[in-house]
DNA sequence: TCAATAAAATAATCTACTTGAGTTATTATG
DNA sequence: CATAATAACTCAAGTAGATTATTTTATTGA
């Protein structure tokens, strides 16, 4: 039983705290802080996280000496002694991020302050490797980046595996993700911290997407926003309040499926008008094929791009009409401080999607006052999904959030 | 400054904790216990609250003293010395539900048990009173009701207000409701705050219905669902992990400006394919004022229902076609427990839409094994909104959250 | 009647935060 | 350049609120 499966059977509540899991929360606020202002001094600290300065200056020495934090030396400010300031260590602990995805898979290796100590991305033959080979692979490739980096970076905080989802909920014991072949009905989290010998978090891409942008990206300052993640379909991942939305059966952010009417040409009610039947890599690559163009990776859409293909800007423009209402939707009911997307398109394609997006639908997000734009692009680039799932185990370690009752016993 | 335009000014930052809030925390967590099982014995209590009976022993006995538990007696229960029972005392302190709306004013009392201790309705002069009268008028209704309640039943823990939303936010000062004449650019919880000399939370109808059917209705098992609320518009609230979600800004939720395509007839594009043209109150009053039937009550509406009017029967038929694409989406969004309808329509009228979304389009919640219908009825009754605001301040006070900054300092 | 069982009560211990007093490093000022 | 002002930091003691250990109490089953 993992985490995943677990959350599904029983419903969460919040549990009792004492002066242990008082001390774990505490030096979550504490590294929360630090992250979201690259280095601070103690008293800053104590002032952010409403605890007095010894309180502080205790669980500092303790996250210091656990090799959490460094010290930074003194910022000169005005009167009064200078503070020496602490920032999160990027030597550190590690952690490892695995994207698997129906012909590859991507691992890398993230440090505290978000920086990608190593990555590799192997080629998965389509049908053969399933559940029983893939967890073996994804441990030899963590172990391997590990190994370049030398005898002193071998603690790891945990894995993130990224999936695509929906995952299965058919009872309760069968949980995995359905549109990956040999994996349905296979619950993967165990298979992996067996292999591994980990803890292991498990999450679909747009979900990891999102908390990795939260953690090392436009999102750092963010405690509210939506993420459109343009995967083999479309994902969406929505922070709120700091934390990842993730439904009471880990399946939210199933927007692929959602039909609403475009801004040009008409709506169609039923699996035929799902948004992700035009808006996704998929759905691009099957236009570009009946063009008689044939692509396969990132890079294949930056050229068609940069040579402006009459094809592929065709797509962006309808892409932009099924999106902006999809994205005044969201607005209206999320109300989230900004829409970001991301996921495996180019850069400048995204770009030009968002360009095309105006004029955006009015919703609650229509506001003369704006400290964002109502859309953006993610800062984290083309390992978004694998940097997301390494962000994972990080968000349990480093982010506060509510104690819940583990359902195990 | 009330708690809604602070939450605008600055970010949710999780704060630290000491023994005096967590002994806050554990104060709400064994609340929440015991509300969610009627009546527990101490040693459930730790267990489910993760405590050691010890612990729980000093809260129940601060609770007992503070009126806001009851001894029950003790439980027979096989061997050992049975349990002493306790519950929330529905004779402790209450809570005060306002429902502002353009031509009447809801007031209710509400006991910690769910108990309506008092209720009165009053008429608004459409026009004539705005912010300069309306906390007054409440704070005077919430005074009748305590006097009918004797002396002993002063105590109130805060007041709820319930207000139309979207509410504006235009910088950094103006806030309030904007469809409420007189009220637009208005902050109300100072207003109300001054009047009635309490804590006063201010939400959206469908934020507070679904809040009064987390802690009295349906949701009182449940941590994630979503409230399609039947106001003057289309309102939707949702429970996240226990919490309602409000979005970065206060205003998620406006579900009813969103267009989908709909089952039958084509969606259209723009402000006129926005669901609460279709289906609201007020789209439905405007049906049958077309048909020559004026309403203006929900008994006006049961009648009609039990007259089998056409023109009802069609609206229902009509609300279900853009509804059933709704609810899948929802589904796929946040993917929670189950949705329920509520709001100003009769029960009946309520049954006879959820009838009508069969066949539901097919999203994540489709699953053979659901512990709950996909759609049903609140349980909270015609007070709903009024009694979702009596809620609002419970929240605070008996349901676990992170305690994040308060910006005044 | 008495052993088994589980809850409740009592007392001691421990963790981790707060309080308060004193020290240190830097800037501003005469 | 000396000294006051300022703010961060450190050490020691105090305190809240949890845990642990032990005993007592109430009920069931043999």
């Amino acid at each position: 039983m993992n985490s995943r499966s677990k959350r599904n059977l029983r419903q969460r509540v919040a549990i009792g705290s004492n002066p242990e899991r008082n001390r774990a929360h505490n030096r979550r606020v504490v590294l929360e802080v630090i992250r979201m202002h690259e280095h601070l001094g103690r008293t800053e600290i104590a002032r952010r996280a409403q605890l007095t300065p010894q309180a502080v200056a205790n669980i500092v020495e303790e996250l210091l000496e656990e090799g959490l934090l460094i010290e930074l030396g003194r910022l000169r400010s005005g009167r009064g002694q200078p503070p020496i300031q602490f920032a999160v260590n990027p030597n550190g602990p590690l952690t490892a991020g695995i994207e698997v995805a129906a012909d590859h898979m991507v691992t890398v290796l993230l440090d505290l302050s978000g920086g990608v100590r190593g990555q590799s991305i192997i080629a998965l033959a389509p049908d053969g490797q399933g559940p029983d080979v893939v967890p073996g692979l994804a441990a030899t490739e963590v172990r391997k980046l590990q190994a370049t980096l030398g005898a002193d970076s071998n603690s790891l905080l945990g894995v993130g595996v990224v999936m695509p989802g929906p995952f299965e909920i058919e009872g309760m014991s069968s949980v995995g993700p359905a549109t990956l072949p040999g994996w349905t009905g296979v619950d993967p989290a165990p298979l992996f911290a067996k292999a591994t010998d980990q803890h292991v978090v498990v999450e679909n891409d747009a979900t990891a997407a999102v908390v990795g942008e939260r953690l090392y990206g436009a999102g750092r300052q963010l405690s509210n926003f939506c993420y459109l993640y343009f995967g083999v379909g479309l994902g969406l991942g929505v922070i709120q309040d700091g934390r990842p939305v993730r439904g009471a059966f880990g399946n939210a952010g199933e927007i692929g499926h959602v039909g609403l009417t475009p801004r040009r040409g008409k709506g169609v009610y039923g699996p035929a008008g799902a948004l992700e039947r035009f808006v996704s890599v998929f759905a691009l690559r099957e236009r570009l094929a009946m063009a008689g163009i044939y692509t396969a990776t990132v890079e294949d859409f930056q050229k068609l791009h940069d040579a402006n293909n009459q094809t592929l800007l065709d797509w962006i423009a309808m892409a932009a009409d099924h999106l902006a209402p999809t994205v005044a939707m969201l607005e209206n009911i999320y109300d989230p401080e900004t829409v970001i997307f991301g996921g495996g398109l180019p850069d400048s394609v995204l770009d030009a999607v968002i360009a095309a997006l105006d004029p955006l639908p009015v919703s609650v997000a229509t506001r003369l006052q704006r400290s964002l734009p109502r859309v953006s692009r993610g800062q984290t680039g083309q390992l978004t999904a694998a940097l997301g799932a390494a962000a994972l185990p990080l968000l349990d370690t480093v982010s506060p959030h509510l104690s819940v009752a583990d359902p195990a016993n």
